[in-house]
DNA sequence: TGGCATTATGTCAAAACTGACATAGAAGGG
DNA sequence: CCCTTCTATGTCAGTTTTGACATAATGCCA
C-alpha cells in the first residue's frame, strides 16, 4: 500500500471507475501511467481492498469497472487520520530558469511562451470543470456541504485554479522582463 | 544524462559547489537526496562535464567542489534550447482532499492547519532568500541585467513566493470553509 | 480498404528515486 | 565525557515510475 494505492481509494470512494478514468481523473494531483494504474488495482483487488466487474459497451471496448469494498473504506479512513507527505514539485522549467543567463533572450521568450501556452490550456480545463461543478452543486458550490462528494473537489479546483493563474501570470511577467532587458540592448 | 543531471550543471553554472550544497540548493525546484546527487555527480566527473577539487575546512569536514567543464557548459547549453518537460506536482494532500467527506471535519480541520504552518515556514525561508538577493543586488533585483547570474534566481523566487502565498491563502480559506459548516451544525 | 485517434487493458525491462546503513570531523550543551 | 546536531560523503537493496512493446474494439475520414 503505498500513496498512489491509497489515491485510487480516494478516487474510488466517490464512485465506482475503470482505471482508465482513474488514470484521466488522476493528471491533475497525481501524475501516473496506465502500467502503474492497472498492475496496482490489481494487487488490491487480490488484498480485498477493491472489487470489479466487467462491463460491456457497445460504443468502446469493455472495461473493468473497480469498486471500494468496506475493506477499502476503512483503509481509507485510517490513511486520512495519518500524516501527511510533503509536496514534491518537478519541474524542468525551474531547473533551465536558475542558469537562464546561459541561452539567448529569444530563446527565452520562447520557453516563457510554450510554458504560458501550456497553463493558459490547464486554465481552460479547470474553468471546464468549474463549470461542471455548477451544474452537479445546483448552482453555487460555495453551498456545499462537508459531507459532499463534490465539497473536496471543489476545494481541490479552488487550489489548482489559484496556481495555475499565479503561475500563468508569471510567465507573462518573465517575458516581460525578458522583453524589456532585450529592448534595451541588455543582452 | 537526465534531467536531474542537467540540473546539477545548471546550479554548476553559478558557482562551483559541493554536492552537499547542491542538495539544498535544489530543495527548492527539484527535491533529491544526497544517495542520488553523490553517484551522479561522480558519474558526471567520469564523463568529463564537471570536475571536482578537494577542499580542506578547518571548522568542517574536508568537502569536494565541483565545477563545470566546458563539455559541461556546452551540454547545458544544447540542453536549454531542446524541449522542456512538463512540471509534476504530486501532493499526498491533495489525494485526501478530494475524499475528505470520509473524516470529520475536525480532522480535516487539523490536516488544513499542519499545511497551513508547512507553508508559513517555506514563506519565510523564501523571504530571507529574497533579503539576501537583495543584497547581492545592491538594492532593487529588478534592475538586474538578463546576463546577470542572479537574474534566474530572481525570477524564481518571484514564482515560488507568489505559489506559496496562493497555497497559504488556500489553506486558511479551507479552514474557513471547514469551519463555517462545522458551527452551521452541517457535519 | 487502409490509416488514424480514442478507448481499454496488460506486461516488462530499465531508469529514477528512497530509506537505511555506514563513516567521520567539528561544534555546542549538559 | 557523552549526546546531539550539523556538515560531509558514500553504498545498496528495495520501491516507484517510466517507456516500450503488445493486443484489440470502435469510430471516423479518405
Amino acid at each position: 500500500m503505498n500513496t498512489l494505492s491509497y489515491g485510487l481509494l480516494s478516487l474510488l470512494s466517490l464512485k465506482p471507475c475503470s482505471g482508465y478514468d482513474l488514470m484521466h481523473q488522476f493528471e491533475l494531483f497525481w501524475p501516473a501511467k496506465h502500467s502503474q494504474i492497472y498492475p496496482l488495482l490489481s494487487a488490491m483487488e487480490k488484498e480485498g481492498l477493491v472489487s470489479f466487474e466487467l462491463v460491456s459497451q457497445s460504443d468502446k471496448p469493455d472495461k473493468k469497472v473497480y469498486t471500494i469494498t468496506d475493506r477499502g473504506t476503512a483503509a481509507l479512513k485510517e490513511w486520512l487520520e495519518g500524516p501527511t507527505g510533503e509536496p514534491v514539485m518537478k519541474d524542468e522549467m525551474l531547473l533551465k530558469t536558475y542558469c537562464l543567463w546561459n541561452t539567448s533572450p529569444e530563446n527565452a521568450l520562447r520557453m516563457f511562451g510554450e510554458r504560458e501556452k501550456l497553463y493558459e490550456e490547464k486554465l481552460g480545463r479547470l474553468e471546464a470543470k468549474v463549470r461542471m461543478l455548477e451544474q452537479v452543486a445546483n448552482g453555487d458550490p460555495d453551498n456545499l456541504e462537508f459531507r459532499s462528494h463534490y465539497f473536496g473537489i471543489y476545494m481541490l479546483l479552488n487550489k489548482a485554479l489559484s496556481n495555475t493563474r499565479s503561475n500563468l501570470e508569471w510567465c507573462r511577467w518573465a517575458r516581460a522582463a525578458i522583453g524589456k532587458r532585450i529592448h534595451e540592448g541588455g543582452g
